[in-house]
DNA sequence: TGTACATCAGTGAACGCGCGTTCACTGATGTAC
DNA sequence: TGTACATCAGTGAACGCGCGTTCACTGATGTAC
């Protein structure tokens, strides 16, 4: 039966809200169209009001979640503190989509690579314009390494089985940005 | 027809290779069990006479990679160099597995995961162990901190259509990478 | 060394299942008067 | 404000396709004498 307007937007949302999910938790190709329309309490015939192909909800979805500004710190050591955690290790459905998702999206659509690689650029000006160091060459340089260390111990922590060597990955990569950043403003 | 036992072998050998490079470059679940056995020379009926599932397949193939001793060099900038290139960022069928399936691998099955949480574990002490500082604690630190960089730093590079900006990246991490390394040498 | 037979690697058709996608239908919403 | 009708969001059955997996069969290999 037909539903409001307004239903219609949240609905929308809540579509995109559980494809973020799920995609991050267990991949674009693992995920149905019909987990997802299920997950946003929906059947899923209806999936096709809503999108043009599953193709498009995977561009969608990573246009939806980048587009929200991420709302982070641009303080490269405050937000490696919580990213390099493992309480976000652990949470792979609610955590960053470029470390569940990164390599997989490039071999997406270009669509949804765009989409990814906007927020990569994005999270990069940010942090460069947060750094403490004046020379902004520096600054870039430090913003990138340290995004990518980020990014890249997230990614091997999550293979790790044995606990120990995981927090060790999490937490040596946390001391090496640290100490590297503290040498820069010398 | 039966084959001889030297091609029995010989196709295992293959038919791990292609995996391989089939895997690192769709990803695990675009490739089919024909897919690999046709770019193996072989028809895909004969694969459950090698292997008990395509989950088999996967963590068998990631065995066999990081079995390999993976040949690498233990000097973290020098490896550095050639890791962040863009020649490596455009190889993935043959490049690093972890830059490729790293998150897809935290995915798969516990013999998998296993597979390459072993070849994570061995980097890290290979370049532990050819860190010119001498404190071990901190030669394990900026093992950990280099490797995270690369890798992450890969996976953001291969997300980027702006061929500039993926440069960037790789170029930036490396310098990064080896000014830390500069600075824990003094 | 040769011969006869058992073994078994490889083939390709077939199976069942689940996926993305389509569609006829339903009934609440929105609109025109 | 109320009423009558057109619109269209959502439903669930159905379609076609491709996948992982199985299996009867073939014929070269390996072995026993």
């Amino acid at each position: 039966m037909r539903v409001s307007r307004e239903q219609v937007a949240i609905n929308r949302q809540q579509i995109l809200e559980a494809a973020s999910r799920l995609f991050r938790e267990r991949g674009y190709e693992a995920v149905t169209v019909a987990d997802v329309m299920s997950a946003a309490g929906l059947t899923h015939g209806g999936f096709y009001g809503y999108f043009k192909s599953k193709d498009d909800l995977v561009a969608q979805t990573l246009a939806h979640v980048f587009e929200q500004g991420e709302g982070g710190d641009a303080d490269l050591a405050r937000y490696a503190a919580r990213y390099l955690s493992p309480a976000h290790r652990d949470n792979v459905a609610g955590g960053c989509p470029m470390a569940a998702l990164g390599a997989e999206t490039a071999r997406q659509t270009p669509e949804a690579r765009a989409a990814m690689a906007a927020g990569v650029e994005r999270q990069i000006e940010r942090f460069s314009a947060g750094m403490k160091t004046g020379n902004a060459a520096a600054a870039r340089q430090a913003a990138i390494g340290g995004w990518a260390a980020m990014v890249g111990a997230v990614v091997l922590a999550r293979l790790c089985d044995d606990p120990a060597l995981s927090n060790e990955i999490l937490e040596a990569t946390r001391a090496w940005i640290g100490e590297r950043e503290a040498a820069a403003r010398d």
